[in-house]
DNA sequence: GGCGCTAATATGTCTGCACATAATGACCGC
DNA sequence: GCGGTCATTATGTGCAGACATATTAGCGCC
């Protein structure tokens, strides 16, 4: 027997699974299928919109729901601090802070800052450990305008969980790709010159200013990985 | 003035963002707010929850609500097909059917695809233009047991496309890696060997039975963006 | 035929109430 | 002190009804 929202929406889902309902096609009303379910309509509401974020069925006011054509299919991805992830395979994390140096930014840096061409910037440059072996060579700048004071040591504590326990941001943005070790990066993780890097690079705002631009290159390997 | 349910979310966002809720701290009931708010429980439930989802706290019967201490950062990808990736970038989609093949796919495929050692499967190779220029290369198993007959000519029409047209699945996972382009790839692409490639690799399944196994390796330059 | 206005309609949101469920913490017996 | 039991409590879900809002389809006018 169906019932709950849970229940409503996994029936919608296997109807247009089997094509009772293919894609394109508009479903019943929220009102005609809380009659046919015997429930309220919010209950069916809350299943179709669930469908809907998922991608799954389009809504429209007046113009009704109706079954995706392209489901776009959304992935999400849960983004740990480096420590966290290190644990959950079941290796221990470590890091050393190699470079930690204050001055104004190169220009590309500034501009994805935001920050004017005589603003200084804290640069600092880490090296993640699992299990005592090079797992992530993280690059950061800081901008200190929006930093509280005092500063911690970041030899001590990573600046990951520093910020995230004590600056709150808004926004950001996140972008991967893949690109090859350079001369710094290849001795650092201790790989070949030229090999294959996964790199994620983050900028993360308050609502006003730039907090902090940072590039995670991750040993040739590493793996995102997602269910959808 | 605050009302709606938006307007809850977002005055406890401020509140959590400007520390008058620190993280790792129990925020009032929903009734508590409910009467602050003048609004209905289940409109701050429905706030609430929104914001659970998102990371942002965390939620348990009986507990309460508190604010998250490692908000872990959910960024959602969406998954195009790649021509509407192409076409997004204003440019124009065009895709070469290059391999067509029948056969017992290798062990770790087949394993991937959850096959017996004697199945056999379809083997294509796709390599996606962007205004002409390579774009993408994508090597394909299909299982045939779970496509609907007949098949189409994959070279007329992009299996991407014609199975989100006409096979329903259900669920699936999707890896995201950086490898160095082999001499095949490196040809078909038009870049050199060793290059850096994003690649992703995709498994769907319907409910029994694996459907495809996908693998998109990337021109050198690409970027998975997304705002958090 | 084409254009603009209007009424109809499906979804979006809210209220106030109710009961279900899970987790906690206090109580009780040993 | 220890362990198990049970009442308490905050969230989870549901219902019926209401109004808001976006969008469309149809109508009338030119």
């Amino acid at each position: 027997m169906i019932s709950g929202w849970e229940g409503i929406r996994e029936e919608v889902l296997r109807r247009i699974r089997v094509r009772d309902w293919p894609p394109g096609e508009t479903i019943p009303t929220e009102e005609e299928l809380a009659a046919e379910f015997g429930v309220a309509r919010a209950t069916v509401n809350r299943a179709l919109r669930e469908l809907a974020g998922a991608g799954v069925l389009e809504r429209r006011r007046k113009a009704g729901t109706r079954v995706a054509l392209l489901p776009v299919r959304k992935a999400t991805l849960d983004i740990p601090v480096i420590r966290q992830e290190v644990e959950a395979r079941g290796q221990v994390h470590g890091f050393t802070l190699l470079t930690r140096t204050e001055g104004a930014p190169p220009v590309p840096v500034a501009s994805r800052l935001g920050l004017g061409p005589s603003a200084r910037a804290i640069y600092l440059e880490t090296l993640h450990l699992a299990d005592g072996r090079p797992f992530v060579f993280e690059t950061r700048w800081l901008n200190p305008a929006v930093l509280p004071k005092p500063l911690p040591d970041f030899g001590v504590v990573s600046a990951n969980e520093w910020l995230v326990a004590h600056v709150s941001y808004e926004t950001g943005d996140i972008a991967f790709t893949a690109e090859a070790a350079d001369a710094r990066e290849a001795a650092v993780l201790g790989v070949a010159e030229g090999a294959a890097l996964f790199v994620t690079e983050r900028t993360t705002w308050t609502a006003e200013a730039a907090i902090t631009l940072v590039r995670l290159a991750h040993v040739p390997g590493y793996r995102l990985q997602t269910m959808i």
